[in-house]
DNA sequence: TCAAAAGTGTTCTCTTTACACCCATGC
DNA sequence: GCATGGGTGTAAAGAGAACACTTTTGA
């Protein structure tokens, strides 16, 4: 592709790369999305979804645009919270990880495996074994789930997991399953309203019960 | 130094480089360190100390390394807040930097011209004036502050700009310069001791009135 | 009429804030 | 004895946690 040019410097520089943590739901089950590395190093494991950082994009830019060549999922806004710089955390070379995380919806996304990925899948976080991920993808995933964990009190991102409609209950099972917690009906349906996440619509969802108020992501909202 | 030898690669890699924000007291007052720049770009401008990461070091390494370079100040521990990464903020090459920040000792600094620095200060926040930084210096000096305000309710990262022993209210202006507010005596000296953030030493600070406990930092203390 | 999920208020506890006086010392 | 900062408790308001019953629908 880039035939055989090549890019020098007076003093080492490291490799940029962005790794993505995207949680979503499958079975109200909290997964992330992992790729099947097709190459060594860790050929066969399984890792983040990720790539390096292009000459004209800032570290946001990158991992928004990862993100869609994985997912097809696009106008996401994935928020960083770590860098991992450890000198040898890639046996190829230096690669210093900005890592970032979103959440979005599993029926948006069309699995691919990418260039340089043989398989995708969505892992339950739960039955995440240790040691079954490339580099240091163990520790990345672990801060991303504290991480997450503190954006969904103070942002409605555990919506975005979420069809575009739904019932207040299919939010509260969602930010349950992102906490890892059960919560009160009644105080999470309080906090709720006295935050501006949500805006009704003029829908009900029906079924073997009474019909619910369907409600949808205000469109004037802390983005995650 | 380096010779001319060059390092190569087959895809464009950013140069990396850690900027860090320095807090301290002078006069109650509190003030950032910034070094005069001695090369173009910005010669003769204002910006804060940084510098490049080198090959076998973390982000975290190389920031504890530069704010040692430039203070002469050791084991620091400076905290990451951000990554600065607009393809164009540093006009002569593509520079991500990563920032960090840390409180000190105003005494514990001897101010040095660093390698590219021409000169250095303790410059007072409040009386820090816009376009005065280099680069995206400003941004980073703002978000530098909200991340400090928000470590200093969570670690007593503003006692490490107080001398070793010290008491309370010491502790508290400087908190209350860190925070830009003041605090009520009793409810700061409450909240203190459900913490376990400092420890009693045998001395007391005399003067024209009551003498004064003295304490010094906990060794078994959440750090940064 | 039953099963299933929707919707709704009150009490208690804990945390946060506001507020004022006496104490020990040096001069 | 007076100026200076040190040290202390209580009440009110707000935030978070615990807790149970009635409603509406489909089958």
């Amino acid at each position: 592709m880039a035939g055989k040019k090549s890019y020098c410097y007076d003093y080492p520089h490291p490799a940029v790369a962005t790794d993505v943590v995207v949680f979503t739901l499958v079975n109200e089950q909290l997964c992330i999305l992992l790729i099947q590395r097709g190459e060594d190093p860790f050929k066969g494991s399984w890792a983040l979804p990720g790539g390096f950082l292009r000459e004209d994009e800032t570290v946001e830019a990158a991992a928004a645009r990862e993100l869609e060549e994985e997912t097809g999922v696009t106008e996401c806004r994935p928020l960083q919270f770590g860098i991992y710089s450890k000198p040898d955390r890639d046996p190829r070379q230096r690669v210093i990880s900005v890592a970032f995380l979103d959440c979005l919806r599993a029926s948006d996304v069309s699995l691919r495996a990418g260039t340089d990925a043989t398989a995708a899948k969505w892992q339950p976080l739960e039955s995440l074994q240790r040691h079954e991920l490339a580099f240091d993808h163990e520790t990345i995933v672990s801060d991303a789930l504290v991480a997450a964990r503190k954006a969904c009190r103070e942002t409605p991102i555990a919506a975005k997991m979420l069809p575009e409609i739904f019932r207040i209950s299919d939010f509260q099972s969602a930010t349950e399953a992102l906490l890892g917690t059960s919560i009160d009906k009644r105080n999470f349906r309080r906090q709720l309203d006295e935050k501006n996440w949500l805006e009704k619509t003029e829908s009900e969802a029906r079924g073997t019960h009474r019909p619910a108020q369907l409600y949808r992501l205000s469109r004037s909202v802390p983005e995650t």
